[in-house]
DNA sequence: GTTAGGG
DNA sequence: CCCTAAC
């Protein structure tokens, strides 16, 4: 009837259906949503609360459902679908599984006061959500939110959700962690059926509560701060990012040298897990990513004791996400409003502490918007970086701003405030380690970043595929409605041009590198397995200088890009994306030279070699595995398995014949890079058996003729 | 297997 | 020179 509904992906291992699409822009849905409330503002901005809730709510049917996750693999668990509806009577119904209609329905029957209203200062205030959950058929919302009439100006939306399920039995708590305002729930095993209470809290500190089997102890750990006069004005972008199927690199089990099974001999079924991502992005997700950031310190080490003591998911938190927005400037709210544009989607800084240094942020910002280039000037970019400090609070927006002061001014003139980008988690079992979670975590950024990233024009929330059109066409124009335009970056799905540096995104550890071009992620000892020692997951994200930027040149548009499966990324949390000015095209008066109409921005330099691409470790180690598995010679497969958006690893070059040289040499002599040796030992492991494999089966054939 | 690039 | 990646 009149319900809303939308769907909150979310990915199973083995569910090969349909995807949703994100809608990426805060246009689109979140408007109808909101009419549909008839509450204003206030249902669809907690919308991600609930989804948050029916998440968790969907992994306990999902248990309850008689699945032991001890025993099953996540390939049998199926494809849960969460959809979501509003309806007149702002209930959201959560439809869990797409395919069991033995799984009941659960109803949040949410509030007004779900929507809570909080002191200014999220750190100093204190809010609980307690969630009953019934654990048949009924999931409802009891707030006893004790700031609730403190004051009507700011209304505060989790940002974050952790969850501690407790099971009966003193078995080992089993966490959830939602972030991202997304249902991205991550369960792992142990959870036991019975009834569940789960209890929300907001607070650096969460107290866990003792009792037994009970779904408690949800930390509500970024915290949001909302003006109201903003509300009104806040669109919810959802993204829907799918992840790959994602290969997690365990304990490599031991080599079978014999063949009791020719097509896994060396590790156990890869796993693959579920990821969903549902991200609001927007406006309040902005903020909502900036005040996380401001008190992820504070509460860092509550998450991670939470998390270290049993870190069944790692997931990447919002800030981690919004991290890697880039960081581009953000004009001053009243500016950007007495313009007219782009203040649905600005961020900006609200802390009153940091005014000052906003000030000065923002004279470097608006040095760097000098030109309207979307490419800053590096000094100015490192100006920003020198600002921030250590602390990189300054989320930027999404937004697009256009100037248009002259009727006849013909240039369309963008400043790009931060791209999208596609939000990535990854998702390990309890029982891996921290070099797992590395690896897992290479393998994620490597397969987003190793295809290369590309642009995706939005319109209105739709995407632009007609690139020949010109600005004036596609309505990107002085006269259009600039405010509605997004640009998003993706990976890159198409073969990638000859002219591969100009297209490329890499990570560099240095920001005083910029011009670096290779991925240098695993290159660090932080990011190299070999050389981890211990130490928290937060730990371990950080880099040395506590900032990686993620650099491009610059970027190309290319066509539908973003049909593949999309991919997990997991950066530090301070690490940002920046867009840095590449010489070609900095001279470029205005910020739409930099995007390229051409499909091949290569042109004449298509000839060339390919840009040379070491391997990582990270990828040797995807390489290894794949190998294994799959064999030697079935390099497809392979390709497919391990790089699958790696455009730039196709399947003749996968480095497994050097890798097999490398391996048979004298450390002293490798180059590079260096790969572990346990590694290179499963290489030749991994070698040795296949090629035996490959003449046992030349010898079947032989004996046959 | 060969070539190019780079340490 | 030789390792490595691209061809």
């Amino acid at each position: 009837m009149e319900a809303r509904s939308k769907s909150v992906g979310a990915r199973f291992p083995g569910y090969d259906g349909p995807y949703p699409k994100a809608m990426r822009t805060s246009r689109g849905r979140s408007d109808h949503i909101r009419r549909k409330s008839g509450e204003g503002s206030e249902l669809p901005k907690d919308t991600c609360f609930f989804e948050l809730l029916a998440a968790v709510a969907g992994q306990i049917l999902q248990e309850q459902d008689g699945s032991d996750l001890n025993e099953r693999s996540l390939l049998d668990l199926g494809a849960p679908k969460v959809s979501v509806e509003f309806g007149n009577d702002n209930s959201i119904m959560h439809d869990i599984s797409s395919d069991d209609t033995r799984r009941p329905d659960i109803t949040f029957h949410p509030k007004k006061e779900e929507i809570i209203t909080m002191d200014r200062d999220p750190e100093h205030s204190t809010h609980t959500l307690q969630t009953k959950y019934d654990s048949s058929t009924h999931f409802s919302l009891d707030n006893s939110d004790p700031l609730a009439s403190k004051s009507q100006d700011f209304k505060y939306f989790p940002n974050s959700i952790k969850a501690t399920y407790f099971p009966r039995k003193r078995e080992t708590p089993t966490e959830f962690s939602f972030q991202g305002s997304a249902a991205m729930a991550c369960i792992e095993s142990k959870l036991k059926n019975g009834t569940s209470d789960i209890s929300l809290c907001q607070s650096e500190q969460c107290i866990p509560k003792a009792n037994e089997g009970k779904l408690e102890n949800m930390v509500v750990d970024r915290s949001t701060v909302l003006k109201d006069s903003s509300a009104q004005e806040i669109k919810q972008r959802h993204a829907i990012d799918m992840t790959a199927p994602f290969q997690m690199i365990t304990d490599s089990p031991p080599l079978v040298s014999s063949g009791s099974s020719e097509e896994t001999p060396f590790t156990s079924e890869p796993k693959s897990y579920l990821t969903s991502v549902f991200e609001p992005i927007g406006q309040d997700g902005a903020k909502r990513g900036f005040s996380s950031w401001k008190s992820s310190e504070n509460d860092s080490n509550s998450s991670d004791s939470m998390f270290s003591k049993n870190c069944l998911t790692k997931s990447v938190h919002t800030t981690d996400i919004r991290a890697l927005k880039l960081r581009r400037c953000t004009a001053s709210t009243a500016k950007r409003r007495a313009m007219g544009v782009g203040y649905r989607r600005k961020r900006c800084k609200v802390e009153d502490g940091e005014a000052s240094q906003n000030e000065i942020a923002r004279s470097a910002r608006k040095k760097a918007n000098k030109f309207d280039c979307m490419l800053p000037d590096i000094e100015t970019e490192k100006q920003l970086h020198a600002l921030e400090g250590e602390k990189i609070s300054s989320i930027s927006s999404s937004s697009v701003t256009s100037s248009s002061t002259k009727l006849d001014d013909t240039n369309v003139k963008l400043s790009i405030k931060s791209f999208i980008v596609p939000e990535l988690m990854v998702v390990l079992p309890e029982s891996a380690t921290v070099a797992n979670l590395k690896k897992a975590v290479m393998d994620a950024a490597m397969n987003l970043l190793g295809g290369g990233l590309c642009v995706r024009v939005l319109l209105q929330g739709k995407k632009v595929t007609d690139e020949l059109k010109s600005l004036r066409q596609a309505g990107i124009s002085t006269g259009g409605d600039l405010d509605s335009l997004d640009f998003m970056l993706e990976p890159n799905s198409l073969p990638t041009p000859g002219s591969v540096e100009d297209t490329f995104l890499v990570l560099s550890h240095d920001a005083n590198h910029p011009t670096s071009r290779y991925p240098v992620l695993s290159k660090d000892s932080e990011f190299n397995a070999a050389s981890f020692h211990g130490g928290t997951s937060k730990e371990f994200l950080r880099t040395p200088d506590g900032c990686s930027e993620m650099q491009s040149t610059t970027a190309s548009p290319t066509k539908e890009a973003m049909e593949n499966q999309s991919n997990v990324l997991v950066l530090p949390a301070e690490c940002a994306l920046v867009l840095h000015s590449s010489q070609k095209y900095s001279d470029c008066p205005n910020g739409l030279a930099v995007v390229p109409f051409s499909q091949n921005p290569g042109g004449v330099g298509s000839n060339k070699r390919r840009m040379r691409r070491p391997f990582s470790v990270a990828e040797v180690e995807v390489l290894v595995q794949a190998v294994e598995r799959l064999g030697t010679g079935r390099w497809r497969d392979v390709k497919q398995h391990a790089f699958p958006q790696a455009k730039h690893r196709t399947y003749v070059d996968l480095k497994w014949k050097t890798l097999v040289h490398t391996a048979s040499i004298a450390p002293h002599q490798r180059r590079g890079e260096p790969v572990p040796q346990g590694l290179l030992d499963r290489v030749i492991q991994a070698h040795s058996y296949w090629t035996a494999q490959q003449a046992k089966h030349q010898g079947v054939e032989v004996k046959a003729l």
